[in-house]
RNA sequence: GGCUGGGUAGCUCAGCUGGUUAGAGCGCUGGUCUCAUAAGCCGGAGGUCGGGGGUUCGAGUCCCCCCCCCGCCA
């Protein structure tokens, strides 16, 4: 069986982080998975690099273009590479080759009646150089990104007959509920496509940087609007409109492909197809976001994680273990130190590493390190069953990309080990002379391990070759069919004393994201407060605590808010103080506070203030907040209190 | 605002077409073994299954209303 698998291709305009890194172990995983159980199996990931964005970065860099691609596109290889990432092909988008088979493509659209010939238009803005949908504008139509005014503009286009595919691929849809994985994000699709497609303008004639249209065409200035051009990567790889050898490797079986361009891989990319009268990949799979600590990851927070730092301090495969563990295909994750080394010490060094250390010590007392297999039938079949069991049903997790359920099942074949040996207590019938048993308890867990490392080969390669060289095999196609598929036994070896694999992690390895280490900063231990004996407040300007509380202060609940026309500064509130209506309270806060994130919140109010006017309109109590160089944050209650409690 | 999905133990989640004392992992905790990486194994605590109505002999699971969260769209 022949098995195609793809990662997007990823954009030249910045370092791979995080995100990048998941969806290629994802990919990296699937692939060898499919090696190891005996498939053809073509693995592609690669850069796409035309654009306006990277003409325009190169150009500040005083680069070439094409220097410039190259560069970032090396970082992304040689990071894969230091992943050991198994991909058959690095394709780029400024390959001969891809370019050629887009012009194929598009010429073959052409020629299909998909193609034709009309006028963009759109809200452009000169200054940045880009169309915005009228939706994205800001109020008086100003462009989102610089605020500047936009105008419309009429730009020659081509055009690609989206509409014409509008019920095929609802057709499609339905007929495959497969294909778009997971399947809550079937929905989303499908109701987008519902809701009506429009033609999608496919070239641009602002930038040059891009794949040029066919020759036979004799269009100079246009060039390929990004997703045609990157799309087609998928099919161009395997020799579309060059050398077509590969081709038999489509349809893929899995394409991954992030939350974000989910719908250019659901709707485009099939619909493009069609055209073209190629058939559709099995599997589209969105995976979801990493956030960190909890928050979204940004540049300006200084919170990015940088898969090659946490893969220094933590190794490779245990970064991957965890990614692939942690969460479920599709939903976002949150990568913590904390989380992190939980898993590490949890899953790697207690259940499995621990384990292969419990039966090397055994051996080396019961039988100079040699373990035969000879008995193990005879007195751990049930054990063998149950591992069997678990064992077959791995296969179809991948079929649905879960490969936390995958690993969640796959552990508990080490549980199985781990309570033979506390059942059967090998030490305690060695003292009793019964050897044979002895023995066939380490054996059986010995194989335990081996059928397991064999199954989690996919997932951490060279940690598992390490185990597999310890137990006197090598992890192939054929010692899966031997003890998977066969549920063979090992033949006899003499296992090899390595140090610890998974050695526990106590303490975080690498530096914590500077948000984080303000939080934590409060676990540290607290001294013990002295007895103050003096005060040290000046003494001028102090009231008695009468004075204070002639100030009434109470807890009000914000039952409305909205912006005050006209004013920039200004909401006008409606806050319940318990009383027989609610106050009008106009608050100096609307540059920190949107009207609608402060309905239903309770906030600190003045309520004995003599009422006032502020731009025509009455104002009875004032809002109590802190300012600094920062911004301004409101006071309120800890937890929620009934409206009108009084503070003090 | 429209449409999905969801709100279940401290945390992350599983609970299919309604049926015995609501589950798992982690965390916490008591015990126990000693081959082992302060690991393993056994046990325990902890949940009015978002709230309120309803259908039913019986509802986390079905229906209605409300509240809240994520996502997609506008």
């Amino acid at each position: 069986m022949k098995n195609y698998i793809t990662t997007p291709i990823y954009y030249v305009n910045g370092e791979a982080h995080i995100g990048h890194a998941y969806t290629t172990f994802i990919a990296d995983t699937l692939a060898r998975h499919s090696r190891l159980i005996g498939n053809e199996t073509y693995f592609l990931t690669g850069t796409d690099e035309h654009g306006q964005k990277i003409e325009e970065a190169a150009k500040k860099l005083e680069k070439p273009t094409q220097e410039f691609a190259d560069e970032i596109s090396a970082t992304f290889r040689n990071l894969w590479d230091e992943f050991d990432i198994s991909y058959d092909q690095f394709i780029r988008t400024t390959d001969e080759t891809h370019k050629k088979g887009v012009q194929a493509a598009f010429l073959k659209m052409h020629e299909n009646g998909d193609i034709y010939k009309d006028f963009y238009e759109g809200n452009y803005c000169v200054s940045c150089e880009s169309f915005f949908p009228e939706s994205q504008l800001m109020d008086g139509g100003g462009c989102p990104d610089c605020g500047r005014a936009t105008t419309i503009v009429k730009e020659e286009s081509y055009f690609f007959r989206l509409s014409k595919y509008e019920k095929p691929l609802l057709e499609y849809y339905e007929a495959h509920p497969e294909f778009i994985l997971p399947k809550s994000r079937r929905n989303e699709v499908i109701s987008f496509v519902k809701g009506g497609l429009n033609d999608l303008s496919v070239t641009r004639t602002s930038f040059s940087w891009g794949v040029h249209l066919p020759e036979s065409l004799n269009e100079p200035k246009h060039v390929m609007y990004v997703w045609l051009d990157a799309l087609m990567n998928y099919v161009t790889a395997l020799g579309y409109g060059s050398d077509e050898a590969k081709m038999d490797f489509w349809p893929a079986n899995v394409q991954l492909v992030g939350k974000d361009i989910l719908r250019f891989h659901a709707i485009y990319w099939p619909a493009f197809l069609m055209s073209l009268g190629l058939p559709l990949p099995k599997h589209i799979g969105a995976h979801g976001w990493w956030t960190r600590d909890g928050e979204k990851m940004s540049k300006s927070k200084g919170n990015v994680v940088d898969p090659r730092e946490v893969s220094k301090h933590y190794g490779v495969e245990n970064f991957r273990y965890f990614m692939m563990r942690e969460v479920p295909f599709g939903q976002d994750g949150d990568f913590s130190q904390r989380a992190l080394i939980d898993r590490m010490n949890s899953d790697l060094s207690n259940d499995l590493g621990n384990l292969l250390n419990r039966i090397i010590g055994m051996s080396e007392k019961y039988s100079d390190f040699v373990i035969d297999s000879i008995n193990v039938e005879k007195y751990h079949s049930k054990e063998l069953d149950d591992a069997h069991t678990i064992l077959s049903s791995l296969e179809n997790y991948l079929g649905e990309l879960q490969l936390h359920r995958y690993l969640e099942e796959l552990w508990k074949v080490f549980t199985i080990g781990n309570k033979a040996i506390e059942e059967h207590a090998p030490w305690v019938k060695i003292k009793e002379g019964r050897n044979d048993e002895a023995l066939a308890t380490v054996a059986l867990v010995a194989n335990l391990l081996a059928k397991a490392s064999v199954m989690l080969h996919s997932i951490m390669p060279s940690t598992t070759a390490t185990i597999a060289d310890a137990l006197g095999f090598e992890i192939t196609t054929e010692s899966y069919t031997k003890l998977i598929l066969n549920k063979g036994l090992l033949d006899t070896f003499t296992i090899k004393k390595i140090p610890p694999l998974f050695p526990r992690v106590d303490e975080p390895l690498m530096q914590e994201a500077p948000k984080a280490m303000i939080e934590e900063a409060p676990k540290v231990e607290h001294p013990v407060l002295e007895d103050k004996k003096e005060s040290t407040v000046s003494l001028e300007g102090l009231i008695t605590i009468d004075q204070f509380f002639q100030t009434s202060l109470k807890i009000g609940t914000v039952l409305n808010a909205q912006e005050v026309p006209k004013s920039s500064k200004l909401l006008k509130l409606q806050v319940d103080l318990g009383e027989d209506s609610p106050r009008q309270i106009i608050a100096g806060i609307r540059e920190y506070y949107s009207a609608e994130s402060l309905i239903g919140t309770q906030v600190c109010v003045v309520a004995n203030l003599k009422p006032a006017k502020l731009m025509g309109m009455l104002s009875e109590g004032m809002i109590l907040a802190a300012k600094d160089a920062d911004g301004l944050c409101l006071i309120r209650p800890e937890k929620t209190r009934l409206s009108g409690s009084s503070v003090g």
